[in-house]
DNA sequence: CGCCTCATTGATCGTTGTCAAGCCGGGTGG
DNA sequence: CCACCCGGCTTGACAACGATCAATGAGGCG
């Protein structure tokens, strides 16, 4: 029974050695990479390359080529897009510290979207091969590639039930909530104010409206108390309002 | 197009026998659970309960109720469908012959939707459990797992990514496309017409629009001759056209 | 300084949601 | 057999929201 009540990844024992690379690393306390895998027994250190830097405007991988790779953030943001068929570029997803970029190539062993550093980052990589033939031997390690998929699953099928389903003011302020969420859990910082770690624009393509619609948007918020955003450190003054509006 | 058999599936060795109560079953020969499990040695019995018959509009699960089983469709459709905050229900989901419902519960190990049959319908029940249970000493097993929530991340993904970026005609348009496509290639019949397996009401919720608009867009794809659509079947005359549109 | 990208604000237009009425087909009961 | 009802669907008139077009401002970098 290796596979309890939660396929959470919380419940990887609370492991003794990190690994020399993950000295500094902000995300070392509850980061699985950090410590040895789940069921390892020596033999993974191939899957594993750590902290790997993508500048500001890098390329991680690109539409339509093989996948190799699933990749997790350290530090950083990522942001995939894809094309439309009328050839405008759409921002697909966020990905921040925690999160695991190049799922959505498992069907088709084809990165299905472009993947672009918003900002300096920082990338761990997981080799999907070696990753896949360690599993036989080791149930733990199966157990939290399902769970990782799993969590993905989740996030896209939460975000395809609101980014479309809500009014433009609600997705806005929906989206700022979960930003804020994802990146004070990442680090624990409580600081006055979070940086927001991607261009308006990006924001705008991915929720789906223009850059002067969101601008509008912002703007109504603030006047509304609802969030404060100046020189890309924002704040959410009322979160308990914010969460009734958006239903979160 | 996108019907690259996905990852794994193709790769199973055409298998001899076929289980009894799959004889009858109209996707018999596309269907791996139709033949013994991948690396199956004959301990795989209790994984699958075969063709099991939902009613027209009986819910199959309910949202946040445990997780235990994921369900193939054998034959009819199913929806999932979802509250939005505000109390109104979405159709996140339509499933069809071929396709695995309940792969969103996996993160939570609960439900995330309510499962309803559009119209009578069969399934078959997949004990997930024990399916991972047999996945350690079967890697081929696990293999198609991954390779059957990849084919789901997939749809997901590309359903973001044009269900709210298009206009509500190409929406309009590229569902029914979908449609056909899914629907030809689970059951080979090239019959004249298709018989559409869910109410517009739920497709005018899945495509975020009301059912006005819905209206309004089918009887201007009729007029534009892109879609043949009366007493519940539909044909599309001219898909090149259609596909010129959609961008698909 | 000038160039560039990003962000903001205003004015206008178009598409879609809303509200309302009418239609059609299936089911039930007299 | 027909009258009736009800849910699903269609069509029209109107209002509202967001996109578009255009102009301006703010910051980074050669």
């Amino acid at each position: 029974m290796h596979m309890k009540s939660s396929l959470a990844q919380s419940q990887w024992p609370v492991s003794v050695a990190t690994a020399p690379a993950c000295e500094g690393c902000g995300l070392v306390e509850r980061c699985f990479l950090a410590k040895p895998l789940p069921d390892d027994d020596g033999d993974c250190a191939d899957i594993v390359r750590r902290r790997y830097p993508i500048e500001r405007g890098e390329r991680l991988y690109r539409r339509n080529t093989p996948f190799t790779s699933l990749y997790q953030v350290c530090s950083g943001s990522l942001k995939t897009q894809r094309e439309t068929p009328e050839g405008d570029l759409v921002v697909t997803g966020f990905f921040l510290p925690g999160d695991v970029v190049g799922i959505d190539a498992l069907a088709d062993r084809q990165y299905q979207s472009d993947a672009y550093a918003n900002i300096d980052t920082e990338v761990c990589q997981l080799d999907f091969e070696r990753l896949l033939s360690h599993c036989a031997h080791k149930p733990g390690l199966n157990a939290w590639i399902i769970s990782m998929i799993g969590s993905y699953v989740r996030r896209k099928d939460s975000d395809l039930s609101w980014s479309c389903s809500l009014q433009t003011h609600q997705r806005v302020l929906r989206f700022f909530l979960d930003l804020h969420e994802r990146l004070t859990q990442a680090s624990h910082t409580q600081s006055s104010g979070l940086s927001l770690p991607m261009k308006k624009q990006d924001i705008a393509s991915y929720l789906h409206m223009t850059p002067e619609t969101l601008s509008r948007n912002l703007a109504q918020l603030r006047r509304e108390g609802l969030l404060h955003l100046h020189d890309n450190r924002f704040t959410l003054p009322d979160t308990t309002r914010a969460r009734a509006i958006t239903g979160l």
